[in-house]
DNA sequence: TTAATGTTTGACAACTTTGTTAAACAAAGA
DNA sequence: TCTTTGTTTAACAAAGTTGTCAAACATTAA
């Protein structure tokens, strides 16, 4: 009995998240998709079933990455400052793998007039708010709403990278210079959100 | 001879506009913007052409709206603390409407390899970046590349908006309180990118 | 009223994209 | 070897999307 080869399904969803995620490609066809891969477009259907199973593993998929990251970076006993450069530090890398990660995310749930949209069931999200609290009360960090931080903490790091090309366009700046300006965010958004006494 | 008439067109691109800065449907067919503005399909071709030059114009237009936003408010004399305050609600109040419009803008450019993505011929943006440095240097600001201080400021004004329906759900926030929360941002942004000393 | 011009519609053609099927192929156990 | 099971392919079918056309309709000038 031959061994269910999970070789070129992994190679599928993987390539859908760089077309997706790395590319920004949000209208390629399952065609695309076989092509980028080098496989028949048969075999899309083969292991996924629809184009729209293949879209919805790879939207769960990502929504666990998320979830992974924050459960990661705000479980333990660290410092709040601590788990705050680690989280930056995951989010940032990945970001930079794939910044149109959260955008594909979006335009998938606002194409179905969302309907599942609600049901993200993260339990990390209502501790981070509240260490966020805590650490306000200390007067380590400005004072606002926690949800307000966590906006900006997010902002911060995932829109320059989202619209990468736009703000080359209009600062004219080039591809290596871009990427110099990123390399730097990471202490930068750091020293922004937690600023030193 | 009868007068022609703009005002089906206007409706078609306003509808069009509607759907893919306001509701973030990227995927809408040429169908779904004539259901949507009421009217026969056939009228989209016979005011646009083709549903890539009807694209094309939306995507012309939008531009041009984020340079004349630019424009109105880094020209004149008043105080940079003045025309921050101005740039800020006047974008955000775009932002608000249209929350998905650079969106769009990124994923159009994305689509076909970004070839004519770098002429954006914007004479605004360089002034406004010699403002900032001009502001860093008499100590209102706090130091860092001016083009950080811009990515930073459109990254808080635009990012939590583009992102609702993911921020609501992880951060498990209604409508009405999210709606809240946006009607502070403007003095929470300026507050954090111009504080006071 | 009639002619001219612009607007709107439905029917249809062309093309693209998705999904299905049967057959060929490969690997491993009996 | 032969059978079984899983994998890959090409051909085809179905659905969706875009684009064209001729005819109907509306408005205004002559």
């Amino acid at each position: 009995m031959p061994i269910k080869d999970k070789g070129t399904e992994q190679l599928i969803k993987d390539t859908a998240k760089k077309i997706f995620f790395a590319d920004g490609k949000l209208h390629a066809t399952t065609q695309d998709i076989a092509d980028a891969a080098g496989v028949n477009r048969t075999l899309v259907h083969y292991y996924f079933r629809s184009r729209k199973l293949l879209f919805e593993q790879v939207t769960e998929e990502a929504m666990n990455e998320l979830r992974q990251m924050m459960s990661d970076a705000f479980t333990g006993k660290q410092p709040f400052k601590e788990k705050l450069k680690k989280l930056i530090n995951v989010f940032m890398d990945q970001t930079i793998a794939y910044p149109y990660r959260e955008l594909f995310l979006i335009t998938e749930t606002n194409r179905y007039n969302q309907e599942h949209a609600d049901q993200v069931h993260d339990t990390h999200t209502k501790p981070f708010l509240a260490e966020i609290k805590e650490e306000m009360d200390k007067g380590n960090i400005q004072v606002m709403d926690p949800r307000h931080y966590m906006m900006n903490l997010f902002a911060l790091m995932a829109y320059p990278l989202l619209s990468a090309n736009l703000s080359k366009s209009f600062m004219k700046i080039s591809d290596h210079e871009y990427h110099k300006l990123m390399k730097q965010r990471k202490q930068l958004i750091f020293d922004m959100i937690y600023p030193a006494k």
